[in-house]
DNA sequence: CTGAAAGCGCTTACAG
DNA sequence: CTGAAAGCGCTTACAG
């Protein structure tokens, strides 16, 4: 029941029946096409909204064939997703700029990481236009995802040579950037830490590291990028060897803000000094870099703008399938703050 | 294109047509319906799974008057539950419950704290069969939703005398225990923070301090309820000038782990010792509270059974629109840590 | 400017 | 055990 005590209308019929008019006419009127006169327009309007009125998506869709629905997923999995500070600002922007575009997000609790799972249920059903794949889909995934024929993109991940449409930041001239800034400083023994799960963005990080390295004639054995971690405590063990070796390093890269903080409370917690005794720099701006004392040096990836762009491609490509391949690498900004220093001679 | 070179199918029709059956047949087959010779069951099936093809969703929806979809709204915004580590817990446990029932999450990137804000798109469009409403939602809002005619629940959050159903956890008992709890490592000067923001479940823990002050004849003038600061930097201006009174608090009850954890930081700074000087317990058992130094003593709420109680309510609720109004209460379980010591004498 | 009608893909009572 | 047919609520070319 309304407020007003009548009985809500849940279709064009009733209405029509209602206003005196055919369903056609109601219909363009909803829709804004055609030329209904002001008066009619008018008075369908008014008994619309009187009723309460809500167009049936299911209806509509059915004839349209399309869902203005699109599908999220995560990889590994939506529990990594919510638990993980970095996608909230994404997933944030995302649902702003989809639901004014006049598109649902809809959520997949499946678990991508899982070797013989199947596609979420939102696929094997048809109730999207488009999928959104946020995180580092392994190629396979990503390929088995595609030849379901519903268009796709890559958030924040990507994958060459699938034609796949992409949005990710550009790591390799990040990396390129604090080497250089690090090198400013003296550093010249700097080591790059990455866990050792596959992950594109890593790679390029790794890519502009070493090629910071080639660039600032920096040696080979005393820069290290180490890529087989699974977590920080290993990671640390690893930095520890380093630190008590003859010539240890005076920086650490380290891929993501979450194992810097983590590496930096494990020096601490081991007598070094941060950033007196070893600089530390990390990537993505999250707010726990922030919360960290020293506060981390970063790099600043504008998720906000990441989201838009993701938002804007998944678009492009459900309402205009002819357009050509699309990629975007978002150029990132270095925040300096306090865990970075003149290198200790 | 399919890995086999063939074109994918999408009505039933087609399939029909190539396994020399009606429509009727085919659906039956597809939905386990009717008694189908095995026979002509495995051909169809066959061919489907050849052809790659999946039912559409919105010709079954439209025959249904289903959507298989259920919305979820955020208050006071998406924005403020996706960096709320307190709700990852949930919205995993949530998806995971509505998938396997075979519904869909649908995201509202709404913000409901709007005092003029229209409804979400997905109830505007009748996308969803129900809503769950997650978080601290006014009376008002939770009235104007229920007057859609959509199934709501409210999860986390309640309003009574709405006829709406609810799970939360109990705040009243939790808080009653903690205050036990403090009077036995001889407390009897106890504080209780909460934010100025109107919200039930505060008003329960609130409202079980009261009630336990009663209970253990502890001095009112002397146990404060703080209900009225807006971050917790006035919270401590506040409890800083207790502090410093004559008859100083020895306990602090926060009303969750975050202004806890704040709390507890900004004692610090100040030269406080906890527990030494002050004891600390906060709500919810979020991740914050354990990595705090010194840990923090809380009430764990178990997420995740809140999460399976509000999905099976809103799916019963769905389901079968005649059951009786439906809530629940979760008992709660005191985590003791490092926070609370013996008070100071 | 307005209406009659087809058809989107599905489910399901009914008939056989 | 199987099929013909109605109809869910909508959009849209077509006719007038």
């Amino acid at each position: 029941m309304l407020e007003n005590g009548l009985k809500r209308i849940t279709s064009i019929k009733e209405i029509a029946k209602l206003a005196g008019y055919s369903i056609a006419t109601v219909s363009y009127t909803l829709n804004d096409k055609g030329r209904i006169r002001a008066e009619v327009r008018q008075k369908i309007l008014d008994i619309c909204q009187k009723h309460g009125y809500m167009p049936n998506s299911a209806g509509r869709n059915l004839r349209r064939k399309r869902n203005e629905t699109i599908g999220l997923m995560f990889y590994p999995s939506s529990a990594a997703i919510f638990r993980n500070v970095y996608y909230a600002q994404i997933m944030e922007a995302l649902e702003f700029e989809l639901e004014h575009a006049g598109y649902d997000l809809l959520l997949s609790g499946h678990d991508s990481s899982l070797e013989h799972s199947v596609s979420p249920r939102f696929l094997r059903q048809g109730k999207v236009d488009g999928i959104i794949l946020l995180g580092r889909f392994p190629r396979k995934r990503v390929i088995a995802l595609k030849d379901y024929g519903v268009p796709i993109i890559q958030l924040d991940g990507f994958r060459e040579f699938l034609n796949v449409d992409y949005v990710t930041s550009d790591g390799y001239s990040a990396t390129e950037q604090i080497v250089d800034h690090l090198v400013k400083l003296e550093h010249r023994r700097i080591v790059f830490v990455a866990y050792n799960h596959e992950d594109t963005n890593a790679n390029q990080r790794e890519a502009g590291f070493l090629a910071a390295v080639g660039k600032h004639n920096l040696s080979n054995s005393e820069c290290r990028n180490i890529r087989d971690i699974g977590n920080s405590v290993e990671a640390y063990e690893l930095i520890k060897y380093l630190l008590e070796s003859e010539s240890p390093p005076t920086a650490i890269i380290a891929v993501n803000d979450t194992l810097a903080v983590e590496l930096v409370q494990l020096l601490q917690d081991d007598g070094y000094s941060v950033p007196a005794d070893v600089s530390v720099f990390g990537y993505n701006d999250d707010a726990d870099s922030q919360k960290s004392n020293p506060q981390i040096s970063t790099v600043r990836i504008d998720k906000t703008k990441l989201a838009q762009i993701g938002a804007k491609m998944i678009i492009d490509r459900i309402e205009n399938s002819e357009i050509t391949h699309q990629k975007a690498s978002l150029l990132a900004e270095l925040i300096h703050r306090d865990s970075v220093a003149v290198a200790k001679s």
